[in-house]
DNA sequence: AGATTTATTTTGACTATTCAAAATAACCGA
DNA sequence: TCGGTTATTTTGAATAGTCAAAATAAATCT
């Protein structure tokens, strides 16, 4: 029923309100939608009309319990897609976002479900972003980023949150993929610095946005 | 570039002009496309446009090279993805026909050659339907069907020409699968009627337009 | 408070695709 | 050759989604 322009919408509304209550900025949406801010006001008011969202005139939206159930299925298609085309396919990691922005409203709920049995109903996607269950759970736990972890500590690679395929081949080419390990050996705030260690290898200047796109937990 | 819509047009008419030449009347296609016939007119217009048909008012549409260069990779799609649902997802039969009709336009040629690489390149979808080369070859060899082939031999089917769930459940509920064998005992042109066996089975009584749609080749 | 900047909404217009219904052309039998 | 099907095209209108630019409200800064 759904459009995928309506799916897209609905989709990237969860996505800017991390977890579940804050109203998304018109701004914000316009900006991940990638149209202008008055195409969003237009289609937001469609969508508060269809029961989707809730729209508060000039602060901003948010999903109703409709409107959130859907755009945890058309995510969790996302990203199970992306699972499919890394590790079936084996195509590059950095690319599979792009593809899965097609194919997350192509896929019935049925080829859903026997995909997820296929890859073992893996739990993240390949850039270790949770995948919502089938019922709609979807993981939220917060972690540190190279921005804010502790320093010299070793730590596990958990998550890359920025699907750009110019970031994440950055990412691969230094080997911060999730499950690596590394460690924070010297952060700067005043000058926007931070120095990542993998266990094997000379050490990584980055800047403090780049560093607080990659998330890490205690190595257990 | 090509929306989804026009994907579907431009297969349409592939399909409906057998073999390259021949006009597809403007009726034929409004009905396959499930649209009015003004609707069909006025976007065959538009695809005379872009240069993807030839239309010649009242008598039919014809696809021109880059338009048949489109629609051949589309159909190369939808029955690529049949395979990969059939094949690897173990899916119905019956039922892939839809899911393909909206992942054909989802999928890039890059994910349509690694499935195409995956499924080992196979030459016909799960129907018994060829499928366009990479390069735009598409095999279109004639073959006899139930209703035309002779009588009282075993022959093999090959191909499904009907792709309506309720037909193809008929046929696999009766056996009648690409890669089986059949003998047409008796065909009358009166009555319409054509029965058929396989080997080990009960005649099985179909109408003439029913067997039309069952391809048969000689065993060999 | 008053002026200025910033975010959001409105307005008017455009593209793509569709339908209903009326107009027209082509074909066909007598 | 005329009148009646039948197929196709036209016309007018609708829906979904979008943009540019102007209007407005809210927030911020003297
Ligand atoms: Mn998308
Ligand atoms: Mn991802
Ligand atoms: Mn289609
Ligand atoms: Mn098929």
């Amino acid at each position: 029923m759904a459009t995928s322009t309506v799916e897209n919408y609905l989709k990237h509304i969860l996505l800017l309100s991390a977890e579940g209550e804050e109203l998304v900025p018109m701004g914000a949406l316009a900006e991940a939608l990638a149209v202008v801010p008055g195409t969003v006001t237009t289609m937001v008011k469609a969508l508060a009309d269809s029961g989707q969202v809730e729209h508060r005139p000039r602060q901003g939206v948010r999903l109703t319990a409709a409107g959130r159930r859907v755009a945890l299925n058309v995510l969790r298609k996302h990203r199970l897609v992306e699972c499919f085309l890394v590790n079936v396919l084996k195509m590059d990691w950095a690319a599979v976002d792009t593809e899965a922005e097609q194919l997350e409203h192509a896929i019935s709920d049925e080829v859903l479900d026997r995909l997820d049995a296929l890859l073992g109903h893996p739990e993240t996607d390949p850039h270790g972003d949770p995948i919502p269950s089938r019922h709609g759970q979807l993981d939220s736990q917060v972690y540190a980023t190279l921005a804010t972890c502790v320093v010299e500590k070793a730590l596990r690679i958990v998550r890359i949150t920025d699907q750009s395929a110019e970031f994440l081949q950055f990412a691969v080419q230094n080997g911060l993929l999730p499950g690596e390990t590394v460690r924070v050996t010297e952060r700067n705030l005043a000058s926007g610095l931070v120095t990542a260690k993998k266990i094997t290898g000379r050490p990584l200047a980055l800047g403090l946005a780049a560093a607080g796109k990659i998330l890490v937990q205690p190595t257990r």
